[in-house]
DNA sequence: GTGACAATGCAAATCATTTGCAATTGGAAG
DNA sequence: CTTCCAATTGCAAATGATTTGCATTGTCAC
């Protein structure tokens, strides 16, 4: 599905120019006799503009002025993760964060956070799958992932 | 990323530490003028008999018959935890689980869970302190740490 | 167009966790 | 063994994040 045509691009003035990342949003919804809505745009446009983590409420807060239901947000990423159009992640505040994902990324990768103000790095994988597989084997396991963040006070904090 | 072996089945703690492990409780408590309640004893016990994580209502249901109301459970727990007795995890499930902490171990260590039955499994850390310090050092952080957790399906839901 | 069914708004419902407050209780002091 | 007071607790109501029921609206295949 990494077709980048993109022969009919002009739903939206403002967006960039040049992303095949829309039609795509829409040709995957459609796959799955699901709709390309306003929100799910303009979700997937704030996505995609920020990218890192975001909250349904930051996202929410993005949102031209009540452009859709907190409880849509919500919705529109459960869907959106379904469809491993994003990934979810967990900072152990209670609240869900996600980042847009790139066709056929798995998108695994961590962060570093700071446990002061927030700020957020994003930390290159180092972990090798042969550990998971390790892990995997002695346990008996299979289909195994991991979760991995890490929490530090940033430089401006200290 | 060397990742020695880690096995299951690994006690945090050592056994002997054991009994002696109410009356510490104790002094720890007065210490901080604090109490040594029935509530936080049987706790307390219910912790060191279960020596894997368990959420606030796993405990309180251990509790026997209505000893103590949940929010007591809810309160103790966050005593424990800033008394460093006890340390909590996340599974990502939004419940916090909590594990009781030897005297002196900071408790670091991980599990495996099974996303079918959430069969627990405990995991030797096989992460070096040393990536720690060169992710610190590489974005100016301090105070590191991480929070790491494995999923996959367990031997018996296959 | 037009109908079928997905999607949304809104409000109420859940769930885990927290908190206000009055009633209790541990434990240091007498 | 009382006494006293801050620490605790029970209870109920409050939060906060997330979910859901339902009637209405919006998309899109035909």
């Amino acid at each position: 599905m990494s077709c980048p045509d993109h022969h009919h691009q002009h739903a939206h003035g403002p967006v960039a120019a040049g992303r095949a990342e829309l039609p795509e949003l829409a040709h995957r919804l459609r796959r799955q006799d699901r709709k390309l809505t306003g929100a799910r745009q303009a979700i997937f446009e704030i996505l995609r503009r920020q990218r890192h983590p975001l909250s349904n409420k930051e996202i929410f807060a993005e949102l031209p002025a009540g452009d859709c239901d907190l409880a849509t947000v919500y919705r529109s990423l459960h869907l959106l993760e379904d469809m491993r159009m994003v990934k979810r992640f967990d900072f152990g505040d209670g609240v869900a964060r996600y980042e847009l994902l790139a066709e056929g990324d798995d998108g695994h990768h961590h962060h570093l956070v700071c446990t002061r103000c927030a700020a957020v790095v994003e930390i290159a994988e180092c972990f090798t799958r042969e550990l998971e597989d390790t892990i995997a084997r002695q346990n008996g396991f299979t289909a195994i992932s991991h979760k991995l963040e890490f929490f530090g006070i940033c430089p401006r904090c200290q």
